[in-house]
DNA sequence: CGGAATTTTGAAACCTTTCAAATTGGGTGG
DNA sequence: CCACCCAATTTGAAAGGTTTCAAAATTCCG
């Protein structure tokens, strides 16, 4: 018993909410028991889907998923990503339907999001404004940014989250993303982001191999394109 | 009295809050005396300021305002728009920090948004909804769209939520924007906007004279780019 | 080992930006 | 009411970044 609430503890998921707010006692029990029933889904399986009711809220325990719009002419727009700890379809008014579809980008593990009590209100608050920002990240990315910078802004936005929910080495994190996914990201081809990313690696910038990045020089390329780390909340 | 309570209901923020949800006697009492309170601010005027504390959430009663990042040298991405019924600074969580600068484009009157009783924060919830769904849509025209494409997708949102709040006459409603300013919200040159531009009156797809607008068909248009009305809930 | 998915390459076409200058338009003061 | 000025729009030409298409090379997975 022991074993397992440390283990639960140590999951990306709760690390994360953790670090939203501070957890108290039931409100970890609550995300506990919640975990007990997690639901798996496949590469490619839709969550949610735009235009349809959206379903009960629910909390990325392990892998990645992405919100999309699709386009009739199969192009898509990747508008965030979602990562252990994130919440999807957290809402504050009645009857919502969704604005875009969340599909799963590998395998992924879903638990309900509890909502018990006024401690996990306030992490879903702050879980949602974090959202926000990194909509607002993506959108002056897409608008301001050259292909490279772009690309780069995109990877430091992982290296700050992974870092937050503990799926980071130091510089060194996951990406389970294809160089098209990546594409469908920043609103490139594909064909321009594998050569964006040939100049980046040949310029020092990064390691990509075997699905691990690493940045060379985090605080450096952050600093290159104006970037400073999302903050929502003074405290 | 009575011809003031006519007008107060006819004001474009009232009415489209009113479309937002049903709101009881206490809420417009709220609303009007909220009103009371208005104050007044121009063009370039910074509402909030990036990174900086939020203020109290506000309700705007006329003119236009927009969510802005700025980068060093000069260029700013307007994120999204402010029309009157709008709300700014809403928020879930405490000790809030703006995560995007808020400048007014026009004469701007804001006033306190009243929050008291539950019928306002069903309201608040559903312009919340809203707002993300806008941002999403924003994020796809810059992804996903060409030029031409752009202007029209945003242009077309002008109209769809310009009609909710009663400021639009059939296909025609007022658009307080240069081109340059709406080089900065398409992710565009102000050069590419003034070309893109003429090819669509050219086309016959719009006029545009003394800062108003006419969509010649606005279903027309938005079958050609994809677009459907923006939704949130099933209500 | 074989087959599918992914990454890589080249060259040409395309869209968009940049720069600089001319033109138009709207508002103000004389 | 006209002259003037500043802001906004318009124009041209050249440079630049990105896309497209098609095909080759590589990697991954069963």
């Amino acid at each position: 018993m022991l074993r397992r609430a440390l283990n639960f503890e140590e999951q990306p998921a709760i690390r994360r909410l953790r670090r939203l707010a501070p957890l108290d006692n039931g409100a970890l029990i609550a995300l506990e028991r919640a975990l007990g029933a997690a639901s798996r889904f496949g590469p490619r399986a839709e969550i949610q889907v735009e235009g349809e009711p959206m379903a009960e809220p629910r909390l990325v325990v392990s892998g990645w998923a992405a919100r999309a719009r699709m386009v009739s002419d199969g192009r898509q727009q990747y508008l965030s990503f979602l990562l252990p700890g994130d919440i999807i379809g957290w809402c504050y008014h009645p009857d919502p339907l969704a604005s875009s579809t969340v599909v799963a980008l590998t395998d992924l593990v879903l638990c309900p999001a509890p909502s018990d009590g006024p401690t996990l209100h306030q992490v879903y608050a702050m879980s949602r404004a974090y959202e926000e920002a990194y909509l607002l990240d993506q959108i002056a990315r897409l608008g301001l940014f050259h292909a490279s910078e772009r690309i780069t802004s995109l990877l430091l936005e992982f290296h700050e989250r992974l870092s937050l929910n503990g799926m980071a080495q130091g510089h060194t994190f996951a990406v389970p993303l294809t160089q098209e996914r990546l594409a469908d990201a920043t609103g490139l081809s594909t064909v321009h982001v594998n050569r964006v990313l040939q100049q980046a690696r040949r310029g020092g910038d990064l390691v990509w191999q075997h699905g691990r990045v690493t940045l060379n020089d985090p605080a450096g390329l952050a600093a290159r394109i104006g970037r400073a780390p999302v903050r929502v909340s003074r405290s």
